[in-house]
DNA sequence: TGTACATCAGTGAACGCGCGTTCACTGATGTAC
DNA sequence: TGTACATCAGTGAACGCGCGTTCACTGATGTAC
């Protein structure tokens, strides 16, 4: 890695995490170069302005976020070739990742920047929004395999089951941050798995069956 | 109502709403006195320093929040004596309400600020958990409720079902504002009635039920 | 291999504006006697 | 009813600090010939 390209990265980290602490009106570029160990002039050499900066913290969670769902899901892919299955073993395995987090989640950039979106030009709203598109996809074509193969009783509409889920992350991450209960997500994506089990597989229902048919 | 006491409500009317827009640490006091046609003496009277003004804006969100959380619960009950119609009542009437807000909904202060918690003291950080753990016991003592008249077939953990349906909103507000697109909080308002609605009353099963009788 | 030039990754000093806060003051309304 | 004083709801001017941004400059590394 060039000389340069490790110090913008270590900006961006810096800022990632103040960001998340404070917001990003209240993150100043002096806090930044300080932890930096570099001078102001330095930080406007690798972002032409603060906006620049917001632009290179979204690209780079959207490449995380990406590495992420990859990883966890791949992984879940190799122990399930059920869709189903896949998708909730795909949710555990996101839960576990996340509560064994120290400290617990450190926030969802995406979040607070939609909460802030008076402060961006309309390109770093638009990556917002396709950021937020992104996840919703790939959960959304998840489960439209598992529509395939386990017709649902009552019409699903994938989605927004898959909405759900990104809800579940991110109502998940606020509830951890303002309870102060890191436990709170990882116990949210369980509910969002379960849920999806509850709409896909009523346990239920063979329960009863097998009773009334055992009678 | 005295003078003082309009102002002080316009202040804070106009700070809430900025707020939501760009963050606490990015609205200034400057804009807010523009707005509200006062000078920034005059804000200085009515709340001694920045911080106070966080107070009373939670503490504005508190009120505001009780008396919402009262009308569409309250309504609920009147319509159902049930435990569990009035917690699917109250949500539908929620969600109903939330889609009827011209413009989408502006936002949940507690959730901003639980992302900007360093720029607060100790005090206000407790002010924001108490929100969210009110808002939680809600739920909860409705959950409960329900519970004492359908004993569920799996054990239903009354706290976590409830913040389940806290995090859909606060998830829900996130997703619309980073989408753009306001139906969703609403969407997500029902898809969590929903999910209280498969927990406790597993329509399936009766159907099959029925079908198993009848064969 | 040596030299000339270009690019990289910054430094240092200065800028003007806007920020939150303070302080001495004021005119209108309320209250006590 | 009149007068004295207190409180309410602000005004106006000034403060110093920190903010994002600019600009001229620089030493180290890379590249062409």
């Amino acid at each position: 890695m060039r000389k340069g390209t490790a110090t913008r990265e270590r900006i961006l980290e810096i800022a990632e995490a103040a960001v998340l602490a404070k917001g990003f009106g209240a993150t100043s570029i002096d806090e930044i170069i300080a932890e930096a160990g570099i001078t102001k002039s330095g930080f406007f050499y690798h972002f032409k302005d603060k906006n620049e900066l917001a632009r290179g913290l979204l690209l780079r969670v959207g490449q995380h976020n990406d590495r992420l769902l990859a990883d966890m899901f791949g992984r879940a892919g190799e122990l399930s070739d059920d869709p189903l299955q896949r998708l909730l073993i795909g949710l555990t395995l996101f839960a576990e990742y996340m509560a064994a987090l120290p400290g617990g989640h450190p926030g969802c950039l995406v979040a607070t920047m939609s909460y802030q979106d008076r402060l961006f030009d309309r390109e770093i709203r638009t990556m917002v929004s396709e950021l937020v598109r992104g996840w919703n996809d790939y959960f959304r074509s998840m489960i439209e395999d598992i529509i395939a193969v386990y017709p649902p009783r009552e019409p699903v509409d994938a989605e927004r089951l898959a909405r759900t889920i990104s809800c579940a992350m991110d109502g998940g991450i606020i509830m951890s941050k303002a309870l102060g209960e890191p436990g709170v997500l990882p116990e949210q994506m369980l509910m969002a798995r379960n849920y999806v089990k509850l709409v896909f597989q009523p346990l239920a229902v063979h329960a009863v069956q097998r009773k009334a048919v055992a009678a």
